[in-house]
DNA sequence: CAGTATCCGCAAGGATACTG
DNA sequence: CAGTATCCTTGCGGATACTG
């Protein structure tokens, strides 16, 4: 299953490592959902905003420069008035999305047995309050 | 690829949807580490600690929790003197090893283009400075 | 060993106002 | 429309001390 990679060049557990940098980028919130977001096609700041429910503006741009400094995501500002701005996944953005879906997937597959895995866990606590 | 879901029951995007909570969770940091750490098999807290390097025990703890509360970690307290407690993850949490998997290696694989990028960004951005 | 409890600094992040 | 700049609050998260 390839959870181990003892002979890497990379080692995600150490601090250091250029790809825990990466990951705690990416296993990030607002990253996903933009991500998640972008993967069907191109979309304008307001429309991107609206989309990604609950995301500040300053959020959204926050995460986008982020995402544009890392090569994930393209920029393209048409000089129309008012100013038109396009963002849009790049190859790099497109092969994160693979994984960034398996991640959507997962959590829609497994709602109900979290939840009850939840409703278990409080339940349980509570009682043990009477003790 | 199915990345659009329109008539999916539940929506990520939506600030409300229990998908959204649970995305929410998953795309952290910490947990993404932990779930790598304990998917070759159950550690003990200090290994655990030791294992995911820059991790304090405040957070290891929060995390392990949390993952526990969602029914995706087992904590086992064996009453030794002192206590020992291993923790190990659920099927449910085994059922999110592959996702997260592929997350790592994305990053492992992406790591040179990314600070291409990074380079490249940075380079423009104070050419444009001195304009 | 494996926590819990507490204090506290600092940065994430929201709200508002302003600009090309 | 798509930002940037600013202020300000919240809580993340580290450090420390204490317990079964």
């Amino acid at each position: 299953m390839d959870t181990k990679n003892p002979t890497e060049r990379y080692d995600v557990m150490r601090a250091d490592c250029p790809a825990r940098q990466i990951l705690d980028r990416i296993a990030d919130k607002w990253t996903v959902l933009v991500i998640l977001a972008l993967a069907t096609g191109p979309l304008r700041f307001g429309r991107l905003k609206a989309k990604v429910e609950g995301v500040s503006q300053k959020m959204l741009t926050q995460t986008l420069r982020g995402l544009e400094r890392d090569g994930m995501v393209d920029r393209a500002a048409y000089p129309t008035v008012p100013v038109t701005v396009e963002y849009a996944l790049t190859p790099l953005g497109h092969s994160l999305v693979d994984a960034v879906v398996g991640l959507r997937r997962w959590s829609h597959a497994h709602i109900d047995k979290i939840d009850q895995a939840r409703r278990r866990y409080d339940t349980g606590k509570s009682e043990n309050a009477n003790l």
